[in-house]
DNA sequence: GCATGATCATGC
DNA sequence: GCATGATCATGC
């Protein structure tokens, strides 16, 4: 009881130009929901928990917990402190096997990307970073972390994890680059064709009820554009979780980085792999004293990788820039008219998951939506039925490109498979699934370990493991070569 | 032991 | 030679 009342008397007492003291005026809601410590100083700032307003705990933390009222303005919510209030949802995951982690070990993850501030295309256009109202108002966060629930009084959710942060020097620089990279589209009357994948840390996401209504006016062109936000991508949010949990338990936190003083990781990538481009497989393999037998399928992707250890000192996909920025590698092979020898393969189908997602948080749409590939490309000078009929010689490094899928695909065509091989997983026609000749840029087909590989379906028998696969046809149009 | 990345094999 | 089913070495 004691404790309560000092709960309550405490309640607004932070100082409002020490970010500090409002961080540990924060950190009283760890492990806690606003009703395990509210009960009656609260009340006189109780807002309604309206439908429309969604009811977000962000505004009730606000308005209720730290009594200010709601600033979607430029300057920051504790402007004297100069610090923005960002509350996020997590869950709970299993951390990924491929990892070093222990199978099953349990961590948290980003729900979703940490929305910063609405995109004024007007004024970004007038700005540059030195004096951008982006890190003006979000430079410093003040970062407020609860486990997400569904269909729960946001007052009863759990904090998990508060903290102050802001991005590290390292971070700082690839995020100023996303910056230039967005304002430069706004810059030469490209807002329409942002993309939130076109850049690595920091994006441009959609924000509005649709897309279509939110359009509104962007300078240098007469085409609107739908409404974006910047935002910190969820797979870096991710990393902000670990980092801030890292510090908090006294580790310093093991970093493998690829940037250096004067290049951004991708810079690096390019210019190694440039420096190969018209090399053949056999050459490289000579250059970087490569010693491998050529016998898996993926042979060229091994030799990738080779590469990178020899140079870069690890795997591309262990660097935590290639984890931060969500981005995966894959190697395509192309005949010598530029066709991929094969349509690329993703992760096995769960279709029990996928009989009960619905589009915007599916697997699928996450994949593309959020995610960036390195597309590692090499060409037969020859043609050939197998690969293995191919002489080293006759295989060179022809192009190197991070990729990422345009809205406009997602939204379309990939939206469609997604939604026909959905109802005929609950309709149990598992042999029915779009195919290559439908045309779109995707289809669905075995991947497996034999025949007799099976994965539980929904109605409780086996079905053979399947996968998205994106045509060969469509990676040959969005490689532009 | 199994997911992953990628290619092979076969029928038409 | 395409379409699609089937499969394998690797590495975590």
């Amino acid at each position: 009881m004691r404790e309560e009342v000092d709960e309550n008397k405490m309640c607004y007492e932070y100082d409002k130009v020490d970010k500090y003291s409002i961080e540990r005026y924060a950190k009283r809601l760890l492990d806690r929901s606003l009703n395990d410590i509210t009960n009656d100083v609260i009340y006189e700032h109780t807002i309604n928990i309206s439908e429309k307003s969604k009811g977000r705990l962000g505004n009730i933390v606000e308005q209720e917990y730290f009594g200010y009222k709601i600033n979607s303005k430029k300057e920051a919510d504790f402007k004297e402190a100069g610090v923005e209030l960002k509350v996020c949802p997590i869950k709970q995951i299993k951390e990924k096997p491929s990892s070093n982690t222990i199978r099953g070990k349990l961590g948290y993850s980003a729900k979703e990307r940490i929305v910063l501030s609405i995109i004024d295309y007007n004024q970004l256009n007038e700005e540059n970073w030195e004096h951008n109202s982006l890190m003006k108002k979000c430079g410093q966060l003040l970062l407020m972390f609860y486990m997400y629930k569904k269909d729960i009084n946001p007052r009863d959710l759990k904090f998990k994890i508060i903290s102050l942060w802001k991005p590290s020097h390292e971070d700082l620089k690839i995020i100023e680059r996303d910056w230039n990279i967005i304002s430069q589209k706004v810059k030469h009357g490209k807002a329409h064709e942002i993309s939130e994948g076109d850049t690595m840390y920091l994006g441009a996401c959609t924000k509005g009820s649709t897309a279509e209504k939110s359009k509104r006016e962007q300078p240098n062109s007469h085409i609107k554009a739908p409404q974006r936000a910047f935002s910190y991508k969820r797979s870096y949010v991710d990393y902000i979780i670990e980092e801030i949990l890292q510090k908090q338990r006294g580790k310093r936190k093991i970093t493998s980085v690829l940037s250096d003083q004067n290049l951004i990781f991708d810079e690096k990538v390019y210019r190694v792999f440039n420096s190969l481009l018209g090399k053949s497989v056999s050459d490289i393999i000579v250059k970087y004293s490569i010693n491998r037998e050529r016998k898996a399928k993926n042979f060229i992707r091994l030799i990738v990788d080779d590469v990178c250890k020899h140079v870069f000192g690890n795997k591309l996909e262990n660097f935590d820039e290639f984890k931060k920025a969500n981005i995966e590698i894959k190697t395509i092979l192309l005949r010598p008219d530029g066709m991929p020898k094969e349509s690329m393969s993703f992760e096995q189908i769960d279709y029990c998951e996928m009989a009960n997602q619905e589009w915007e948080h599916s697997v699928i749409r996450e994949r593309f939506e959020n995610k960036k590939y390195l597309w590692i490309v090499f060409r037969s000078k020859v043609k050939f039925k197998n690969q293995k009929d191919l002489s080293l010689d006759d295989i060179s490094l022809c192009k190197v490109m991070f990729w990422n899928m345009p809205i406009s695909d997602l939204n379309g065509s990939m939206y469609r498979v997604w939604l026909d091989t959905k109802n005929k997983i609950i309709d149990g026609k598992y042999d029915d699934f779009i195919k290559i000749s439908d045309n779109e840029i995707s289809h669905i087909r075995p991947k497996a370990k034999d025949s007799k590989d099976l994965v539980i379906s929904p109605q409780g028998d086996f079905q053979p493991k399947k996968s998205f696969w994106l045509n060969a046809r469509y990676i040959k149009e969005q490689l532009k070569i």
